[in-house]
DNA sequence: ACCTGAACACCGTTCAAGT
DNA sequence: ACCTGAACACCGTTCAAGT
């Protein structure tokens, strides 16, 4: 049922999925599904454990590394691989954001984060804050402010607005052009941004910037 | 009427708005509202408009750097003072996530914040991945993973629970032992993390990591 | 121009009744 | 033990009717 449930909010998103819609796909009224779960944040709990238990699945595969302090590599393709999973189930990073305590499985995953770090030399402050610093990214993915809605666009209108954005915000529009209009460099989909390339991106700044610290035996700021 | 719809989601949170308790709020029916908005999605994109406006004022106070290459402190206090906008309306993050379009006067934050980064002499694709680096903490906020529920919490459940953890994760929990025993160090609310510390931990990781790139000229990695 | 009440199509959920 | 249908309290929203 919780596979009908992840299947039913991967092909028709997570508004579709109802107790009436998840009952109609498993060919029964709605209200049978009270006999498994008790409530309908149940069935969302077990979802987001689900696809938790798919990345942990999915990062076992990777050894550790070979000397301690090689840690980065290896938490960079654990990281990488977890955002595998996730695209896989575009609805999971608002669902995990919304539900209040964490799944069980995911308890392991930053264990492993943790452990990765403890042993090439992180204090167990700096192993705390980098967790929160990497935040969602640490998980494989970072919510976007800026989404592009390619559909349903007036090219009359777009190019109107573009012409009145260009007196007001000049440097947006001067970045809107090279990333609309270029088709080279770090570009990847028609009309947007390359998601890979900025996620990699701003997760290697972050990586690089811990390893840094990790380096000078980091201590807390004197209070 | 938008002001009524920001004071009820500060003070009830926003699933306790809705268009009958709106129209209630304003001593009216609800479908008199229809009059003045088309959509619920109108009011959301009023109430978020209203806040980015709140933000763009906020900032607006901040000067210019006396010197183009000292960007990083300035846009540190900028982000800082967003911040504190978006804690006081603590609904905010999550809807401006949801919403699919940016409201107009954050367009106008982004460009400053723009103008600044390209004024100190990145290049406009380092800016352009600057921002995408910064996500949501841009705006000063990032979405916690991890939600410490204090309330209604079992003592003997979590003492269970802890000791069953301590097999399984034991980096995990040695880490809460630290965060909710030690009262000293980084510590600022009773049983959780310090959020303001750690936000200002990974926004300096990701400051300090593009000063670094912009002090080398950064170049795009060959394809 | 603005407000109202009844109504509709949707939710999640309860409950008494069936097998 | 599992399923069903009717019902309830909530949504957002439409529409004809009022002033």
């Amino acid at each position: 049922m919780l596979h009908a449930a992840v299947a039913l909010a991967d092909e028709r998103g997570l508004e579709a999925l109802t107790m009436r819609s998840l009952g109609q796909a498993l060919g029964v009224e709605a209200m049978s599904l009270y006999n498994h779960v008790s409530n309908k944040a149940d069935v969302l709990d077990g979802i987001v454990e689900l696809v938790a238990g798919e990345v942990v699945a999915a990062v076992g595969e990777i050894g550790p590394p070979a000397q301690a302090t090689e840690w980065k590599p290896v938490a960079r393709e654990r990281i990488l691989t977890a955002r595998q999973v996730l695209l896989r189930h575009r609805w999971a990073p608002s669902l995990l954001e919304s539900r209040t305590d964490m799944p069980p499985s995911l308890l392991a995953y930053y264990d492993s984060l943790l452990a990765l770090m403890r042993e090439a030399g992180f204090s167990l402050d700096l192993a705390h804050h980098a967790l929160h610093a990497l935040g969602s990214r640490a998980l494989g993915f970072s919510q976007e402010l800026f989404t592009t809605d390619d559909k349903d666009v007036d090219p009359d209108a777009a190019l109107l607005m573009f012409q009145q954005m260009a007196g007001r915000f000049p440097h947006l529009t001067e970045l809107l052009k090279i990333v609309t209009h270029d088709p080279g460099s770090t570009l990847g989909r028609a009309g947007g941004c390359d998601d890979q390339f900025e996620f990699e991106f701003g997760l290697d700044l972050l990586l690089d910037g811990l390893e840094r610290l990790r380096e000078r035996a980091w201590e807390l700021p004197a209070a």
